[in-house]
DNA sequence: GGCACAGGTGTTTACGCAAACATCATTCGG
DNA sequence: CCGAATGATGTTTGCGTAAACACCTGTGCC
């Protein structure tokens, strides 16, 4: 391993991959056109090109990254920073960007934060920052606070399904239409009024939609129940349910998510209360589940990939130079009625 | 990418991190001192530690990952390569690497494969090997043909969740364990014999599931019935389910995966099958809202955590050279029983 | 007091690539 | 037919880091 000659080759280990400069010696030319012919522009010889592409092909040559974003600044890489991957509506998302991005040329850092906490958000900011990015976006971000994350101005950001009133890019869901459009239907089913199980209060989008859903009862000059709140979970909709179950005067429950939907539907079923002739149940989001619920679930569809898109496009946009587009874009969701919902039991 | 417009799109960012030579100037020490702090070396001395540390404070200094990698070969990274992540399994696992790899120092290079075909997992692979990470975690990958993929050898790949039949290490349920006991509790009940909605042909882990269900039918001397197969979803469940469910002598189903397993009860209970008193069914996985479906699914919990953990671990282990480990890992399933499951009605 | 030795630090070099610049051969307008 | 513009290629340089090596100082030992 360590020869110990005048000016040895170094111990390390032992070089796996073919360079540039051999590609060069091979096809006869110099380093330089390889790297022309690598990065496809357009002054070189086609005869030339075609020799290269051959000693290319023949020694299995790839370009190295880090040598390249080394010199040139740029990784080809966006970060992901997501909670709970588990959830239905974050791995969508993640899916969704992480296509997008392919499209582009770009690879994808992901960084999973478990622990919803400002310092687990700081620490997955700090991996990525280490200049192996050239972006970040950022999922579900309900602790974002833009004063206490160094960021260097120059840090490509935009933020995914989280709070519209930082300084950051984002990309949402109309929230506000999304949740309109449930309570509207439920209402127009002909309940008296709506009562509404939250997401978790920490949440930008959760809380969005509890907003519209207390403006939309307002103006239709419905009663303003109590708010409850959800953790997103199948159990944690479980429990809350337990607790409505209980209140004969529930007829309507706007849901801020499909998976808390599920749980409650289970609490009414357990406690004796059918959906949707005794309670009528909406969801948010539209997982690929919730159709084949038990009843089928009357929820606002999400377009994820939309979304993705929508995110890394504006990415770019930041990465590239490109200031002058939109910095914020809404994604319009729709209503899916199902077998959830119906109007309430003549009592 | 023809850019033969203007020469002056690729001019170079101006410089916004500090690097060592900066730091050194500052400390007052040399930028290779900066370099032994940076790394956390022992023989530099307590006092120009400080300096140092408090000059890289000053100017936030991080260290260059492409340049750090450059130098050393290595890119701690990881790239991990899954088909959809709306499936609740592949989600849960890229969780637990991503979770797994974070704790070791590595990040998680993603890349998603939208379709199932061998040219996408190539492609997958192919970007992946631009030398931007250690070592490739692949999920799901039924596709994987060792000898069309062109790794070098060195290269270090593991296995999840995936065929155990190829050269690469492997972490995996005991799908064979997970399937007996899921049968074996249904024969258990009284069910003459058991029927089985399967994952897709393709899938080595549904093969798995599919022989052990005929193994332990056929030494049960229950009598075999035909295979039905559905993708994994629980629309294809619920296609299915409208087939078993015109079958009046189908009293148990074991189903490959929770998602369909729902879509089969929807079906059931459109049939007017109830479940479980005319039909019993078991899933596969424990997705967090199995507990909750209508009624809640027995099925066979698989831990994902712990697969997460074992891959990063056997990756580790080949990146650091050590390949005196173990190569193969499996991860006991276990039954949880809940209400889709009883004795047949006595007919 | 000399001498080996170790710990602390600085100097040089190379990693693989692409930008900037240099060189040479063409082609074309007048 | 000359001089300038254009195109194809080679040469030099530097990105930020860590390894290898050189060089100091001080210490302990005889």
């Amino acid at each position: 391993m360590t020869e110990k000659k005048a000016r040895t080759p170094r111990s390390r280990p032992a070089r796996q991959w073919p360079s540039m400069a051999d590609v060069a010696a091979l096809a006869g030319v110099s380093s330089q056109t390889v790297s022309r012919v690598s990065n496809n522009r357009t002054n070189v010889d086609a005869a030339t090109r075609e020799k290269v592409l051959a000693a290319m092909k023949t020694l299995g040559y790839r370009p190295n990254t880090a040598a390249r974003a080394l010199v040139t600044g740029r990784f080809g890489a966006i970060g992901v920073i997501s909670f709970d991957v588990g959830a239905h509506g974050n791995a969508r998302t993640l899916g969704a960007v992480a296509d997008a991005a392919r499209e582009a040329g770009f690879s994808i850092n992901f960084m999973g934060v478990r622990a919803q906490t400002e310092a687990a958000v700081q620490e997955a900011f700090q991996h990525l920052m280490l200049q192996s990015v050239d972006g970040i976006v950022l999922i579900e971000s309900q602790m974002l606070d833009t004063t206490s994350l160094h960021l260097p101005p120059s840090m490509p950001v935009v933020v995914a399904d989280g709070d519209a009133g930082h300084a950051y890019a984002n990309v949402d869901f109309d929230q506000a239409l999304g949740a309109h459009s449930a309570v509207t239907h439920l209402l127009g089913l002909g309940h008296r009024t709506v009562w509404h199980l939250a997401g978790p209060r920490d949440s930008f989008a959760a809380r969005r939609r509890t907003e519209s859903w207390r403006t939309t009862l307002e103006a239709a000059g419905a009663p303003l129940p109590e708010v409850l709140h959800g953790d997103w979970s199948a159990e944690s909709g479980y429990r809350v349910g337990q607790e409505l179950a209980a209140r004969p005067e529930v007829t309507a429950v706007f849901t801020a998510n499909d998976q808390m939907a599920l749980g409650l539907m289970r609490a009414l079923h357990e406690a004796g209360r059918r959906v949707p002739q005794d309670v009528s149940v909406t969801g948010f989001d539209d997982m690929s589940e919730a159709a084949f619920f038990q009843p089928p679930l009357t929820t606002v569809r999400q377009d994820f990939d939309l979304v993705g898109r929508h995110c890394v496009r504006l990415l770019l946009d930041q990465i590239e130079g490109r200031s002058d587009g939109p910095r914020r874009m809404a994604v319009e969701p729709a209503l899916v009625v199902r077998g959830s919902t119906a109007s309430p039991a003549r009592g």
